[in-house]
DNA sequence: CTCATTTCAGTGTTACTGACATAC
DNA sequence: CGTATGTCAGTATCACTGAAATGA
């Protein structure tokens, strides 16, 4: 029983499951160089295929000029093509490569990793439970 | 049901209700100038009484150095007192004044109609068992 | 002309790090 | 001596804003 005014919050709870869960995240991502932008990025790729920027913005949730850096650390590593749509000189079409697509797989084990970390004190009919309330 | 592998996370899905909350609060508190650090520091003030800075920064679990910086702009709002403490004077006591609480009673109405904003959609019981979870 | 896209530059909050001087 | 405190300066991520240039 949370005693404070503060602990009893939802909204304080969340953010406390939240930044640990960040703090994890970013621990874990820190050893190969990755951020949470970029990430979401190559899921996106993964999940829908190539697109323009502002697509994976749109898909993402992330800003079209935060896109524009992230690509831009993905690019130079190799993990994501950015080429000029011959249909729509506005554009850029961004690909995920095949080092992209197997950093992603590392990627993602990391992430279940730390998702059953953090997940380790609840059964899975209670995962599920909270699954569904979020 | 999510299709895609990143809203599948409980991590993903806390990140984007902290990230709504942390939202709603700052937008609710924008109109009278205050920050999450302000707030929690009037609380730790309120519920714990008065104390140096690094008790409150243990307390809230705000570090030493933002804690400077918060209380900075509680006192000349007269939200807060610093005062050299005369039995260890590397320490400057804090202390939440009238007026500060008064502050306070206003920013517990803004969260806890953030609060109720944000778990509308959630019964009593399924409320509670949140908390329970987080 | 209007709208979309990419890009750059800048802001703000939260959180953390390192260093320093002071005092216990 | 080591430790605690307050302070300052700086960094990082995420998120957002505004503006400019280009092209549909």
């Amino acid at each position: 029983m949370p005693s404070t005014r503060v602990e009893r919050h939802p909204t304080w709870l969340v953010n406390r499951a939240s930044a640990h869960a960040q703090r994890l995240l970013a621990d874990a991502f820190a050893a190969s160089g990755t951020r949470g932008y970029h990430y979401r990025l190559l899921v996106a790729l993964d999940e829908h295929g190539p697109g323009s920027q502002a697509q994976l913005g749109r898909l993402t949730g992330i800003d079209r000029s935060d896109v524009v850096a992230a690509v831009d650390a993905l690019v130079p590593e190799g993990l994501a093509k950015r080429e000029p749509d011959p249909a729509d000189r506005r554009r850029n079409i961004i690909t995920l490569t095949r080092p992209g697509a197997k950093r992603l797989r590392v990627l993602d084990r990391v992430v279940a990793g730390v998702q059953d970390e953090l997940l380790a004190p609840l059964s899975e009919r209670e995962r599920a439970t909270l699954v569904r309330l979020l």
